[in-house]
DNA sequence: GAATAAAGTTGAACAAGTTCAACTCAAAGA
DNA sequence: TCTTTGAGTTGAACTTGTTCAACTTTATTC
């Protein structure tokens, strides 16, 4: 099984032994899911945590009015996950599904709680990546709030050029919390 | 010394013993901070961690053009820090500023990783605590994407009356991520 | 308590972004 | 291969929010 690049994941955030390395992972099990098919469907308990092996995956919102809204992608190399239906055992308000045929790991609820118990390093790797994510989110919102709908934009593509290449644009546009018409007089002028 | 407020705010996170508690509040030290003085200046390195015992801090951002743009608002019973520089010691983005006189715990960075590395709860206590403010930012971005300025006024004043009736209505439009001129006309037809 | 600075208000002109509708084009399904 | 569906484009009218400037009101400061 190839868990080398979860395993190099991990490492990217703590010192960690092979040996934890190797615990970890085999708690995480691969699973394929088709394009368009749903990881996590709104209303839904999260149960699973996954990072990203192959293919993209949106993760996104739909308000009373039925609109969409992008909350991020993942693809390879991300993790994608509710941590709040995750945490709590709540229904889900996010939805998650494949873009492409995609390769996740997963690793089930009862055995991440496990892991926490078990291997102390795992709080430290959780809580540095989620330190890490919080920074990544806070920068965000500060490029919503300053930035012009072309500069995050330019942003975007720029930043995640692997990304963007496999997205429509309507996904982009709902990323960036714009309609997609807009984003077509964007580019035009651009 | 009060650290009753602390204590509290740390059992919403974790089970946690006396003893532990103990020792963790052990090493934050009270600091008074006067109206309009700076817990932090954008480009210095963050040494400290805060915890807002009484008063109320604006934590915001300064782009090229000088304007600011508020991140979060701490006061009492909040937690206020920049991770970022924090954790990798490298220069601040981030300005930390009272908006009366204040009180704060902090903890040296010092402290802090010796605690990580002695007392494993406390990585538990910042995993979890990161987690709730990482749903929490990400519920944020959803709200500036799908609410109008005029609803993002009401959330923030429905959802923090305490806080929004010791800002003035520049602050608030500058959390709000619109102008003070456009607030001014949003209240009047409330 | 007067002077000054800062916050808040208002209006007019403007810019950014949305909505709706009609259309083109490419891709996927039967 | 034909049909259908969805993505992307464009324009006109509209709404939301900005900018700038002038003014009033409220806090600070000396």
């Amino acid at each position: 099984m190839p868990y080398s690049l979860l395993k190099e994941n991990i490492k990217k955030y703590v010192e960690i032994s092979n040996e934890e390395l190797d615990t970890i992972c085999s708690f995480f099990k691969p699973q394929i899911i088709k394009k368009k098919e749903f990881l996590l469907t709104q209303g839904d308990i999260y149960k699973f945590e996954g990072f990203v092996i192959e293919g993209c995956f949106r993760v996104f919102t739909i308000d009373k009015k039925g609109n969409e809204n992008v909350l991020y992608f993942a693809s390879k190399d991300w993790w994608v996950m509710d941590i709040d239906s995750f945490m709590n055992q709540k229904p889900s308000h996010l939805n998650i599904q494949a873009l492409e045929d995609s390769k996740v790991f997963l690793i089930h609820r009862t055995n991440k709680l496990a892991l926490y118990e078990s291997l102390p390093i795992v709080e430290k790797l959780f809580r540095v990546m989620s330190q890490k994510a919080l920074v990544a989110w806070q920068r965000r919102l500060i490029r919503n709030n300053t930035y012009s709908a072309r500069e995050r934009y330019l942003h975007f593509t720029s930043t995640y050029p692997n990304i963007a290449t496999k997205l429509t644009d309507k996904q982009i546009a709902s990323y960036l919390g714009i309609t997609h018409e807009f984003l077509s007089k964007i580019k035009k002028q651009a």
